[in-house]
DNA sequence: GTGGTCTAGACCACA
DNA sequence: GTGGTCTAGACCACG
């Protein structure tokens, strides 16, 4: 997971945003361990208080579940959950987007090409 | 213009990006006086320091300028630099938003649903 | 005399700047009358209010003076006056350059480059 | 860092010029901390609401960024960065000193000589 | 009237 | 503890 000390961007909320998307993905399954807040912790270079907070709104969310002197696992519904939030929040950009597009007065045609170059750069990745 | 005092942007830089996309849309012209900060706080009901702040953004930006005892004044290039920088805001949303998606496993077709949906969305209003 | 209203430095005293350095360079004589208020207002583009500011600022210099009904005037030691000034005004220029070069951790070379490039610049013009 | 509150220099600008200067001479080096605003406020006697101004104004040039909880540091590319911009300060206060003499009727001699003279004094100091 | 700076003090998010 | 935002209200410079 790559975590960006710099960005304006809680660090707490990247981890979270990695594991979701690691969950949707498949990367961890449905009853599942997941790395223990220290070994997260040491593996991303953060105080283990931050790795709590983002495991702590990942419970909050209903994505994963502690179980006490077990560890953490993904539940049941976690990838179904974590993908229709994923699919919530591509939208939500999507949708910020092209109200951001339109408000500045470019028309359906110019918003099109942005996101067609968006897409362009993404697959020659 | 809409300002969510609850939203996590801070005041100053939804207001600023309110008169951004104003300029970029031809709603301030070039040479043309903005607003005063006290009619704008006025009229946003926020403090007149931060209508000052978003118009420091702006000024800082080259988007606009400010003549002391006159007011403030749409810079020339105040609408090209505004057209640009909408674009790069567009621009900047939809890579996060296909980032997100990959992440996530979505695969380019799930993406690109998403976006026609927002699209249509805009259009229907 | 330019003005620019864009500027940071307040109208009135770029214009009573652009006096007193024509004074210095000898374009207005001790004894000679300058342009009326209104005449220089017209002729910059600027509240006549803004003029008489400069103009006071120059009064209280010594630089000028009027006479009732009459105008404006020179003032007999008003050229060496002015010189005076001026030599002290790039003198304080210079020494706020040489300073912040310093702090910055320039050299004596570092800093002479700078000035020989300013020198050379102008007399290009 | 020395600040003169009756400058007509706002003092934000005087402490952000300060720390600018601080990098660009390596007093702070890229990836360290910079005092907090609360400690600086302190030791220049001012509203941290004021330091925090001078740091907004240093983070957006890109000389140092914040990680918010955690404090102000120098960027990497901070210490190039404000040796260029100091470099263009030195150049900017003579270029406006030499045009100031010239306008005065100084010729070239009358003009080095001033530097001399400024250049002389800051050695014996 | 205009914009610009500064203070005091509040509250929040983050680590 | 850290930085970030916002308010209220003061005072100044300018035109």
């Amino acid at each position: 997971m790559k975590i960006d000390p710099r960005s304006h961007v809680p660090i707490y909320l990247q981890i979270a945003d990695g594991i979701r998307e690691a969950v949707a993905a498949g990367i961890y399954s449905p009853g599942e361990s997941l790395p223990s807040l220290r070994v997260l912790a040491l593996d991303v270079q953060v105080n283990p208080n931050t790795v709590q907070r983002a495991y702590d709104e990942l419970a909050r969310d209903g994505l994963i579940y502690s179980r006490r002197g077990k560890g953490l696992f993904v539940a049941e519904q976690g990838k179904a959950n974590a993908l229709e939030r994923a699919r919530k929040t591509v939208r939500r950009l999507f949708d910020q987007g092209v109200q951001a597009g339109h408000s500045a007065g470019m028309d359906a045609n110019d918003i099109r090409a942005v996101f067609q170059a968006s897409m362009s750069a993404k697959e020659k990745q």
